[in-house]
Formats: C-alpha cells, structure tokens, sequence
DNA sequence: TAAAGTAAAAATTTATAAATTTTACGAATT
DNA sequence: AATTCGTAAAATTTATAAATTTTTACTTTA
C-alpha cells in the first residue's frame, strides 16, 4: 500500500499513445523498422499490445515529423532512405548547426562554458562500444553523445531552432543506425569532439563552426560508403 | 467508366483526418480559435461534424507542429501566445531565411529568377484588403504573399530547411492574424516587396538579405505595438 | 493456350459508437 | 478551515461497423 501511494504521486500519467510514441519512434531510429516497411495496424497492435487509437495517434506525430509515411487511404510506411536525403540533411545540419554555434558562442557564459566541459567529459568516459572486439551500440554512449552536441548549440536563444536541431538529428540517427561502423577502427571520434571542445574554449567561433561542420561531412562520407557496399533496400523516394 | 479509370491512377481521395487537419490549422492560424483556448473533443465534433477519431488525429499532428500543446489526460488546447515567442519565432525567421536565401542566390538560375518575377508581379496586383476604406483580410494576397517568399528560399537545395520556413512562416502567421493591423495604412509592404526583388534581381545578397531581415523585423515591431496596446489574452508559456 | 479484363472475395484502413479510466468540482464531515 | 468522499464531466482506450483497396479466381477473347 505504501509503494501504491508512493507511484501515485510520484509517476507522471504518460498516456499509452504518448508511450507507444516514443518506443516506435526509437524502433525506427534505431532501425528496428527498417527503413521502407509497412506498418500494418495488425502487426503493430500484435507487436506493442496496444489498440489501435493510440498506435494511429502515435504514426500521426511521427507522419508530421517525417519519420513515418501515411499514404491516404493506404496506411502507413516507415519513411524510406536516400542518398539524397542524407545529404540534404546533412547539409542542412551543418548550416542550421553553425548558425547555432556561432550564437551560443556569442552569448558565452562560465555557465554554458562549464556545462558544455562536463557533458564532453560524460561522454569521454562512456565507452563507444559496449563489446571491446567487435563493434556494438551503447545507448548510453549515444545519449551522451546527443547531449554533448545539444548543449553546443543550447544557447543560442531559439528553441525553434533547437528544435530543428533535434529534429535533423533524430532523422539523421537513422542512418547511422543503418550503416554497419566499419568507422569504429578507423576513425577517432573521441579526438573530433575534444578539438572541438577546445576551440569552443579558445573562443575560436571559426574554427570550432570548421571542426563541427567537418565533424558532420566526415560521418556522412562513412555512411555513404557503408550504404552503398551492402545492398540498399531503399526506395528512391521523392 | 473512364473517369473511374483515370480517378484510380490519380491521387485517392483524401482521409476525413486530413481535411480536418487541414480546416483545423486554417482556424488556427487564422485566431478563429483563439490561442490558449481549450479544444473539447465535444464542441469541435459539434463544429466540424465529425467522430472523435479523425479529430483526434488531427489534433496529434498539429501538436507536433506546435500549434496545439496536448496536456496528458487533460485535453487539448490552442497554443498560447506569448512575446516571447513572436520574438524568437521573428529571430529565428530572420536567421534561417536569411541562410537559405544566399544559397538560393548561389545556384541561382533564370528559370528561378523568372518564377521569383511572376510570383512578386502576381502579389503585386492582387489588393491587399477585400475592402479599400477598412481593413479586410484578402485570403488571395495572403497565399500570393506566401508564395513569393516561398519562391525567394526555394531555391535553396534543401526541402527539410525548406519545411522548417514554412513552419515558421505559419506560426507567424497566427500572430499577424491577431494585430488588428492599423500597420495598413502607415506601412507600404508592397515597396518592401519590390525592393526585396529587385536586390535578387541585381545579385545583390547581402542588400537582400538585409531588407529580407528589415521586413521581418518591422512586421514584428507592428504586431508587438498591436499586441501591446490591446489587451492580450496570452497566458505566459514557457 | 495464353493474355486480358472483369467480378467477387479477402484484407486493410478509416470512422463511429460504446466502455473504461482519469480528472475536476462541490458538498458533507471532521 | 481543511480534508475526505462522491458525483459529474472529460479524456482515453477498446470494440464494432463501414468504406476502400488489393488479391484471387474466373470468364472471355485473340
């Protein structure tokens, strides 16, 4: 009865569509759903043990955030993939992200400065792989990896724009989570966020929007490779 | 016979979800419904004759846009409006538009630059109030209006920067809904349009830019002088 | 015999109606 | 005055029905 009385007042009353919003939106993030299936309201009810108005409302958000196609009449896809989407994002991020940088910076406080080391120091400690051999994914990694970047552009002053930001991000999670990191070996992201750090600090807008935008492009370039060795089931979507 | 042939190749005819999203966000931008107002699944199947499923999911595709805020288990509600908001909404605008404009110009083509000339001329013609003593909202010019700005970042290679203008644009657009528009009279949009074009026209970006900038941030000094002078309904948000 | 077209059936999506759960409000009691 | 209890209203979810699309099977024709 205590833990009754407890859980009431502490625990939000999330509803289940908001519920089932996020764990579809992390099944096709991570790929889960791949890229192009159909999303039948059978398998989906199966799969979730929900009903259908809260799966429905659930594809509706994910529709406007352009996670997930709904076809009138039709039913509903997860959003195919695209050599071209992922450049346009790409790009896209690097402009938007810039634009965001260069604002934080300019509104630069110890708070923010003090922040930004702390979360870089989170995310140096976290290993980029939970299996030391062969390569696989650390959620926690990846959430600290997310934060570290959110608080680079955090104070820019626009939640519209942060917003945007997550957004392009999200989107772009997709395709990571798609490309099999041949990059793991190869390629020193720990030292790509520690340059970047440091130009932050050095207050060297130029150079740290430079890293940033490099940073961005060179993940691309991997995922481009890694799409197009292994056989791409993605449609090519307008 | 053939026009069921043709109708089957062509587009399905749209969902009730979808025309009701679409006659929602018309009410919304236009502050039929007012902001902050509570959206009751009883009333508006009264107003829109409609069953709660296809309203729901209207609704939970304008909460991702945030022209609704969705509280769990407590209902709908027209997002409130706040200075703040205009001020960051009209920051943001400037910040983005301004981007994607260059970019526009960089790849500028004479195929862009004719549409841009067709677009303005047609805003140019169309009158901006229904009636020439009072002001009366002319839905013609305000989709010309859009048009031309559209066709000013359109050019930009990127569709999701693309969406997110026109995120911005209808959000704004709520908040010129809302001023009463005594702007009418003492302000001559028409020459800021004109000049805008010409600066285009004379590959001039940084004077584009400029006055693309100066135009946004005068609409938002009137609907701040409206807003201030009458009494505002806005709840402070976050 | 194969191809094409049509009609019926099956599957799936969309919409309505009913049931359940949760919250808001007010009266009664301590 | 504060708290508890109960009632009413509202939101969420499940269940049922209607409409649409896709598949399958069959007939007709070349």
């Amino acid at each position: 009865m205590d833990a009754d009385a407890l859980n009431r007042g502490a625990e939000s009353p999330a509803t289940l569509a908001t519920s089932i919003y996020e764990r579809l939106k992390a099944d096709i993030l991570s790929a889960r759903l791949e890229p192009g299936r159909k999303l039948q309201l059978r398998f989906l009810m199966e799969q979730y043990e929900a009903g259908q108005t809260p799966l429905r409302e659930a594809l509706n958000r994910l529709t406007t955030e352009d996670l997930v196609i709904g076809k009138e009449q039709r039913g509903f896809f997860v959003k195919p993939i695209s050599l071209g989407e992922l450049g346009e994002l790409t790009k896209t991020r690097c402009w938007v992200e810039s634009l965001a940088l260069r604002e934080s910076l300019a509104n630069s406080t110890p708070a923010w400065e003090e922040a930004l080391l702390v979360a870089h120091h989170r995310l140096e400690r976290a290993p980029r792989s939970l299996n030391p051999e062969r390569f696989e994914s650390n959620p926690e990694w990846e959430r600290l990896h997310r934060a570290f970047h959110a608080q680079l552009i955090g104070g820019c002053g626009s939640r519209p724009l942060i917003g945007f930001c997550e957004q392009l991000a999200d989107r772009l999670h997709r395709y990571r989570s798609l490309s099999s990191r041949k990059a793991f070996r190869v390629r020193n992201v720990a030292q790509e966020h520690a340059d970047i750090l440091k130009a932050v600090l050095d207050r060297n807008s130029d150079e740290a929007v430079r890293l940033l935008q490099q940073h961005y492009e060179q993940t691309a370039d991997f995922i481009r490779a890694d799409l197009e060795s292994e056989p791409p089931d993605a449609a090519a979507s307008t």
